[in-house]
DNA sequence: TTACTTACGTA
DNA sequence: CGTACGTAAGTAAA
């Protein structure tokens, strides 16, 4: 029988496969939404079909560990000792690769009291008795022993597991110059430390090598030993009983007891529905297609004996025969009375929506597509053509819409004087609402994701793309359209709720803001900005006096130069680079090592930095006067939206320079002036309310000032004689609750000493007990779950709350702890936000709403509306959500942002 | 030119 | 050894 005709067996190492895969593959990114790890069982799969299309065994099997524990720790308790604990998040991927292989049809064996690789030795040694061909894939080197004329050893690179490589015995022999029998005798004398066993001293891989080409064998040196010269014929004979012993321990058993026959381990077709439910669960959509396209495939992996005797020398091209994804229809061009009766039919054929899609060029629509599942039409917009007046009228109704990625393209509509509305799914934030973390960007990714195709892109090789080849407006809109339920599917239902009450009808209220923008004065920021430059060099000056050179202050390199070695600073906080000079730890030095360097360091920093922040926003005035910031609706994982390009989020207030910069922000010329609406302690409120402590709803309740209040029961005294040293502490620690604040930090913060920290937050806890049973709670439920709740329902994945690393696993559990809160404070704002801005509309009203800043609105008053845009924004505001505390908000209005708080 | 690190502004 | 962001500058690698 010649080797093509052989029957192919092939025998996996689970354990070690899946190991490699763990390690190799970024856990974030396989992650299922409800927080179950998949990396392991991902790469594995991805390795195993990849095996099955290019090997196209006959017979497989995938080998087990049972435990750690096997016949070889029990002659040498310290084998594989210095392995440590497996990860948790491994742990509980093995059953579910087990379910995935067993639903696959693919034979998992295991043997108590023997290792995996046992079965591989035993699988290997009977496969060539019967006349198998053998792969056997394994990252222990241990497996090297099996290789000969019928076996092959695949073994991962450092990689990963995608890429194998292929050791015959000619591959044995070059790599190790020795026969692949040979190699458990040379790893008996160099020792493998992954297994813990330690070999003789002095001895590596060359001396070991050398020694079996003169002796044959570690039998043969042995008996040798006492020809042997110098230090390390020595040390062999001194420690020749290490070598025995790992040889002992890394003979691999050929004869394990297995109750299977080879002719029962035959490849079986791929049941797909047996699959999908698994497969489904546990996300994997592209690894479900390229399965699909496998089995579907002219039998790559599920042929039997005769079939691959067949086709032997089959090259695996054929795949690309395999059924391709469903192409996108070719876009139709309709007019008139032909658009307005194909978008009639389309409704109806769609009732959840139509996918729709607006070209943009340099902010302006130049076209746009509309899909239905079968079809799809593009309508180009060119001047002086007939209108498409069916169009508009079916943008500016309710009529439901699912567009991916809308708010760019709904101000360009805006721009456009076009009117919209009945959004009803963008699949970005819906994808986003399924991961919070690392959500997919594009189209193409959440495609590639949840229907495992690929959106036809140009080739970006190709200069002049192809035309046709390129995605254009109506393969955006059918393919949102397609995706869309997919992802839907994905949410659990109070997502869901959200994405239809709070997120969608929030897209438009911020592109309208967006196109708004807010008037900034340029010559204001001007003259800022040249008065903090001349500050700035001044006190560069000053500080390079007191070193006698120049250094760049902005080097934290050649800061720590001048701190450190010329100045003999104590050393600070390490970073990754060096040591930290960050401006507390420079407040830090200037109390123990006074020196005038570190002040004005300190004041040059503060100077240029503000600096910088006026620089950036003067060059973002547009040729309106106005700074048009963008809004992140899916930038935060907590739910929270983002500012940038610039980020109108972080505009200093806490110094007198930076509250400058807010006077630089005005109301336009057509109205009177800006009113600033804010949350005030939105996120105690919210505690209030999670936690249900009646200290702290009686403290809202009281309408006190909140941290006089609390002050006074810590420290129990009258709330008249709380002194600004106890409501300092109290406020700090009060704000710290919501970030997992430890009595270490509150001391830092404070600075105070621990003990003081410590007895402050006992006695807080002791008079807000269920504060404190509260966050407990959120991070053991969280634990159970993998996933935190805000009040309406979003959630958020934390992966980590059970990892063994210590690190990881407290840093999830404080971002647990605080994303029911700042999450939910994100939800309340929203909803006010488009409520607040419907109604302005609704009742006729021209004051607007321009910024958003966590917890605070700020809107463009019109002539007369002063009053009544107070009056609507504090009860839309304070009526968002109905919690166990009132939601108080605090209006301001003045000419700029700066006169404008309260 | 790109990717990473440090530092720092806000809620 | 306090959460969530975005930006800019310096630095090292490419």
């Amino acid at each position: 029988m010649s080797d093509a005709e052989k029957p192919t067996l092939l025998v996996v190492d689970g354990h070690s496969l899946a190991f490699r895969a763990f390690y190799a593959l970024p856990v974030d990114s396989f992650t299922t939404r409800d927080g179950q790890h998949t990396n392991a069982i991902h790469g594995f799969l991805s390795m195993l079909l990849l095996l099955l299309q290019n090997e196209k065994p006959t017979h497989i099997a995938v080998a087990f560990d049972i435990s750690r524990a096997s016949f070889r720790t029990r002659e040498y308790p310290e084998y594989k000792g210095t392995r440590g604990e497996t990860p948790v998040e491994f742990k509980g991927q093995v059953p579910l690769l087990q379910d995935a292989l067993k639903a696959m049809g693919v034979r998992t064996l295991e043997k108590e009291d023997y290792e995996a690789d046992d079965i591989l030795a035993t699988l290997a040694a009977r496969g060539r008795a019967e006349g198998y061909r053998v792969l056997l894939v394994s990252g222990d080197r241990d497996t090297i022993q099996l290789v000969n004329d019928d076996v092959t050893l695949l073994y991962p690179n450092t990689q990963g597991v995608s890429q194998l490589k292929r050791y015959d015995t000619d591959a044995v022999v070059e790599r190790y110059g020795i026969r692949p029998e040979q190699y458990p005798d040379v790893a008996a004398l160099v020792g493998e430390s992954s297994d813990n066993l330690i070999g003789i001293t002095k001895v590596g891989e060359k001396t070991a090598v050398k020694w079996l080409g003169l002796y044959g064998s570690l039998d043969g040196i042995l008996e040798h030993a006492e020809e042997i010269k110098g230090v390390v014929g020595q040390n062999l004979r001194d420690e020749k009983e290490n070598a025995i012993r790992n040889r002992r321990l890394n003979r691999l058993v050929t004869d394990v007891e297995l109750d299977v026959a080879l002719d029962e381990l035959e490849a079986k077709p791929i049941d797909i529905d047996a699959v999908q439910p698994l497969f489904e669960r546990l996300e994997f959509r592209t690894l479900f297609e390229r399965m699909k396209k496998i089995v579907a495939g002219n039998g790559n992996g599920n042929g039997n004996g005769k079939r691959a005797a067949a086709a032997p020398a089959a090259p695996a091209t054929p795949a690309a025969d395999a059924p391709a994804a469903p192409a996108a229809p070719t876009p139709r061009r309709l007019l008139d009375e032909e658009l307005a009766a194909w978008i009639e039919r389309a409704v109806v054929a769609e009732p959840a929506g139509l996918g729709l899609s607006i070209e943009v060029l340099d902010g302006a629509v130049i076209g746009a597509g509309i899909a239905t599942a079968a079809e799809s039409v593009h309508l180009p917009w060119q001047q002086g053509r007939s209108d498409y007046a069916p169009f508009e009228a079916w943008l500016a109704s309710d009529a439901p819409k699912i567009m991916t990625d809308a708010k760019p393209q709904l101000k360009a509509l805006m721009r456009s004087g076009l009117a919209f509305d009945g959004l009803v799914v963008d699949t970005l934030v819906a994808g986003w609402l399924v991961r919070p973390i690392l959500a997919e960007k594009t189209l193409a990714d959440l495609v590639d994701r949840y229907l495992g195709e690929t959106v036809p892109q140009a080739d970006p090789a190709q200069l002049v793309p192809e035309e046709g080849t390129d995605a254009g407006a109506p393969e955006y809109a059918w393919y949102s359209l397609r995706v869309a339920p997919v992802v839907l599917r994905a949410l659990p239902e109070s997502s869901r709720q959200l994405l239809a009450d709070v997120e969608m009808p929030l897209v438009p209220v911020l592109a309208a803001m967006e196109v708004r923008g807010v008037t900034v004065d340029h010559d204001e920021l001007t003259s800022l900005s040249a008065e903090l430059g001349a500050r700035a060099a001044g006190l560069a000056e000053a500080a390079f006096a007191e070193i006698g050179r120049e250094v760049n202050l902005g080097s934290p390199k050649q800061l720590q130069e001048v701190l450190f070695d010329q100045l003999g600073m104590p050393k600070t906080r390490a970073t990754k680079t060096g040591y930290t000079t960050d401006a507390s730890a420079l407040a830090d030095l200037q109390e123990s090592n006074p020196h005038p360097f570190l002040g004005y360091l300190l004041e040059h920093r503060d100077a240029t930095k503000l600096r910088q922040i006026v620089e950036s926003l003067d060059k973002s005035i547009a040729a309106d006067g106005r700074i048009h910031t963008s809004y992140g609706q899916i930038g935060a994982a907590t739910g929270r939206m983002s500012s940038n390009d610039p980020n109108l989020q972080n505009i200093p207030i806490r110094t007198e320079d930076g509250r400058r910069i807010r006077k630089a922000f005005r109301h336009g010329p057509e109205y009177t002036e800006l009113l600033t609406a804010d949350y005030s302690q939105i996120e105690m409120r919210i505690m209030a309310h999670l936690s249900g402590d009646p200290g702290l709803i009686e403290a809202f309740n009281a309408g006190e000032d909140l941290h006089r209040f609390v002050g006074a029961r810590v420290f129990g005294v009258d709330p008249a004689d709380v002194t600004p040293v106890m409501r300092t502490k109290v406020k700090a620690m009060s704000y710290g609750l919501a970030y997992g604040l430890s009595a270490f930090g509150l001391s830092k913060q404070l600075r105070i000493d621990r003990a003081e920290a410590t007895q402050l937050m006992k006695e807080y806890f002791e008079r807000f007990g269920a504060v404190r049973d509260y966050l407990r709670m959120v991070v053991e439920q969280a634990k159970i779950d993998g996933y935190t709740e805000t009040i309406f329902g979003r959630r958020r994945p934390f992966p980590d709350l059970n990892s063994p690393n210590r690190v990881l696993r407290e840093n999830a559990e404080r971002a647990a702890l605080n994303s029911p809160i700042q999450g939910s404070a994100a939800d309340i704002i929203k909803i006010a936000m488009s409520r607040v801005e419907n109604d302005l509309v609704a009742q006729g009203m021209a004051s607007r709403m321009l910024l958003t800043v966590h917890d605070e609105l700020i809107f463009e008053v019109a002539a007369g509306e002063s009053e009544t845009l107070e009056a609507l924004v504090r009860d839309r505001m304070a009526n968002a959500a109905e919690l166990l505390v009132p939601l108080d908000v605090q209006i301001g209005r003045g000419a700029n942002w700066e006169d404008a708080a309260h």
